[in-house]
DNA sequence: GCTCTATATAGACGCCGTCAAGATTGCTTG
DNA sequence: CAAGCAATCTTGACGGCGTCTATATAGAGC
């Protein structure tokens, strides 16, 4: 304790108040969870990970779940940047000139490697995200069902303007559509992360296949040629 | 201990030998799991729930991770009952009157419907089953991956089935077809148990908007009536 | 400089999974 | 029937967990 060096020049000098607490741990919790899995992640690891005591964190979340919906609110705005939401993703505005201007089964394509990437990719914040550990126990924070309502409703967007664009005649209701589809990418990713399927060379297949089915809901029953 | 009543003339004076401890725990460990959920599942409250010492299970089963491999094992018992599995649930076989004899749109209804059933209705043994719990721990039970791909081959078959009874020619492959048909159903019973997707009154629509995609992909691209 | 509040700490409590050692019972073999 | 053996059940112990309480330290505003 008594160290010789009275000042704060060297940072190394460990001082009592640690700066950057909350966002350190956050990082922590995201790296811990992903190299051992959500159930090796413990408030009292994660302490020890970023060199504080144990009860420090209890300063920054009120408890263990809020620290997970701190992580899972993080992962939600990682998504919305990573996964093209969105009218505007293929509408052909200025937005971003790498996706195609029209809609094509390709588009569709792009867009559900997007989502299983980032799926597979961020497997600790998709788990916490759309897991159940947080969704079924009822203390969801405010901001966080927030985030999680927003981006669904991107997609219901999205899908709704895919439609407009696409069919002469909406085959099926917007919603209906947008809720039986995110189910698909959902169960794909859910499966892939959770280690049922295993073989990654058929991943690529699934999501040609995946994409032919959408796009041929799209068209409605036009010939797919 | 030196109880003045001698004998076990009294079938309540509990005796040292439990007698039917696996079977107990099992229907324990699925009742807690289904009330409380799986995090309130420790063997120790398990243990007390069926009156015995802590460590009594532990003849039973190897540890907690075998323990929820055997519930899970029950689980995909059920659900082969339950849902209907195989080419012969529809092709108009003797095996059951209340199943059409052809394979039409609602045939697909039906197969989605008992499927969303059994996850909603068998949450505590769906989640066991199909989570990454147990899957991605690398510990699973021999018999458990056993039944597992059992289950999976069974559906392809199902799918291949389909195919051939619906479709002029095969618009995509079946082994994919299965994939991503079962990653919706999977899709769809995650976010119906873990709670995401909400009203129940929405199910229903759902279930026919997926059964009109799933049929519609069957027939290929002919006109949908 | 003094006080107030945010932040960090050690201590304690009751849970947890599970290992080790001993007690009790029923089956097998003589 | 007696003896031994294997299966089953018990108590005791260890380290790890979430988190409550009380206490110490640092920086901010008067």
């Amino acid at each position: 304790m008594t160290n010789f060096i009275p000042d704060n020049t060297l940072s190394s000098s460990k001082p009592y108040h640690h700066g950057d607490l909350r966002r350190q741990l956050l990082d922590a919790a995201a790296s811990i969870i992903r190299d051992e899995g959500e159930a090796a992640l413990s408030m009292r690891k994660l302490a020890q990970e970023v060199g504080v005591s144990r009860t420090a964190p209890y300063h920054h979340f009120s408890d263990k779940q809020a620290l997970l919906c701190a992580v899972a609110e993080e992962g939600f705005r990682r998504f919305r940047v990573q996964v093209s939401f969105g009218p505007q993703a293929y509408s052909g505005g200025e937005t971003n000139a790498a996706l195609s201007p029209v809609l094509d089964e390709e588009t569709i394509r792009n867009f559900i490697r997007n989502y299983i990437d980032f799926a597979v990719n961020n497997a600790e914040y998709y788990r916490l995200m759309f897991g159940g550990h947080l969704w079924k126990s009822q203390q969801l924070t405010a901001s966080l069902k927030d985030e999680a309502h927003a981006s669904f409703k991107l997609y219901v967007d999205q899908v709704r303007a895919w439609q407009q664009f696409a069919a002469k005649e909406t085959a099926v209701d917007a919603l209906r559509y947008a809720q039986v589809s995110w189910s698909t990418l959902h169960g794909m990713s859910c499966l892939l992360i959770d280690g049922i399927y295993l073989d990654s060379a058929a991943v690529a297949a699934m999501t040609d296949t995946a994409a032919r089915m959408f796009w041929q809901q799209l068209r409605g029953s036009e010939s797919s040629g």
